[in-house]
DNA sequence: TAGATTTGACCTGT
DNA sequence: ACAGGTCAAATCTA
């Protein structure tokens, strides 16, 4: 265990090293940078190939000896658990890497919003697939409740099968400023759905790219808070993003490094809404946005990424092995579990 | 007013 | 039949 910790050690050190040299990469020459990245990566695959040679011990070792299997079943979580880690890092890095990139092919320097394009319309009750149901709406203006026949012609059905890409990450929440906030990544997301899912703890976010109207882009993703730590983020990506195609498009690339400028967007949860202890669930719609007053002020500042996993792992190697201390600064108080719905 | 979220109902795959 | 994914009206906020 020693030896894959002083190995991850290693890495995350160049992974900082890296961090620091970024902000004066666009000065130098690009295979000095190809060196750096290599470096980096060599060194997490080497600990990341420590770390599958101990999982494949502890396994022999449960074949044999069953008097370990309360110990090493402690173990294996939190062993999985770094594996998702690693996995993570190799993402941002990933992320980060296509970001310099970025740098240099379209000599964009960081603090660029990605640009939120707008399209009108909105969707009225038959436009888009009409539902054999009796439809029953509150007026905006009236107040009251008003019933609407609606046709007999089904939603129009489409197959679901979706054979895209599936890629799931594990995201550490920030730790402070706006808890709330689902993970950034750099692109724009709108919520379009939320259910509580069976076994789960806390509800799934369905989010689609807020550019699928526009440039059909079929990026959608969905968030889940992990149920023995909900300092974890579960994040699901599928589809890919074909927004940044077209030659309109608002962004070529997701800018991480100064993505606290871009979030202005945070979640309003229902038990905070005031709408809704004022108006039955039946009619309730919801929603609404509010803006952080100081968007400054998120976990998202700067690089936290590899400096807050690498302190995490620094950590977790201290420690006695248990998984809670990866986030030891984490404020517990401010999470809150969403209500689970009657239906 | 536009664009966001909320949330119950509907749709679809297993 | 059930669980999970999606739809869309209502509502909120800048």
């Amino acid at each position: 265990m020693e030896e894959f910790i002083n190995s991850i050690k290693h890495a995350f050190g160049l992974a900082r090293n890296l961090e620091l040299e970024l902000p004066n990469m666009s000065n130098q020459p690009l295979h000095i940078l190809c060196l750096s990245i290599d470096d980096v990566m060599k060194a997490f695959n080497g600990a990341k190939e420590r770390l599958l040679l101990m999982m494949m011990s502890q396994q022999d070792r449960t074949k044999t000896a069953s008097s370990f299997v309360p110990m090493l079943s402690t173990h294996d979580a939190t062993t999985s658990m770094l594996t998702s880690y690693m996995d993570h890092m190799f993402q941002m890095q990933q992320l980060s890497f296509d970001h310099v990139r970025a740098l240099h092919e379209n000599k964009i320097i960081g603090g660029v919003d990605i640009q939120k394009l707008s399209y009108k319309g909105t969707l009225k009750i038959g436009e888009k697939g009409e539902r054999d149901v009796e439809c029953y709406v509150r007026s905006k203006s009236e107040g009251n409740v008003q019933r609407i026949e609606a046709s007999s012609t089904p939603r129009p059905r489409k197959s679901r099968k979706n054979d895209s890409v599936k890629k799931t990450i594990m995201v550490p929440a920030p730790q402070v400023g706006n808890t709330e906030l689902p993970p950034e990544d750099g692109f724009t997301w709108r919520k379009y759905g939320q259910k509580e899912i069976l076994g789960s703890m806390y509800p799934r976010g369905y989010y689609r790219c807020t550019h699928h109207k526009l440039y059909d882009c079929k990026a959608k993703k969905l968030i889940q808070r992990v149920d023995h730590n909900p300092n974890i983020f579960e994040v699901t990506y599928r589809g890919e993003h074909t927004c940044h195609m077209s030659s309109t498009a608002p962004s070529s690339y997701p800018l991480l490094v100064n993505i606290s400028k871009d979030m202005t967007q945070s979640t309003m949860s229902p038990h905070l809404s005031p709408s809704s202890t004022s108006i039955p669930s039946t009619l309730r719609g919801g929603g609404g946005v509010t803006t952080n007053s100081d968007p400054f002020a998120s976990k998202y500042d700067g690089d936290y990424l590899v400096a807050d996993l690498a302190d995490a792992m620094f950590n977790w190697g201290s420690s006695n092995n248990s998984i809670e201390p990866l986030f030891p600064n984490s404020n517990e108080g401010k999470w809150e579990q969403t209500e689970k719905k009657n239906s």
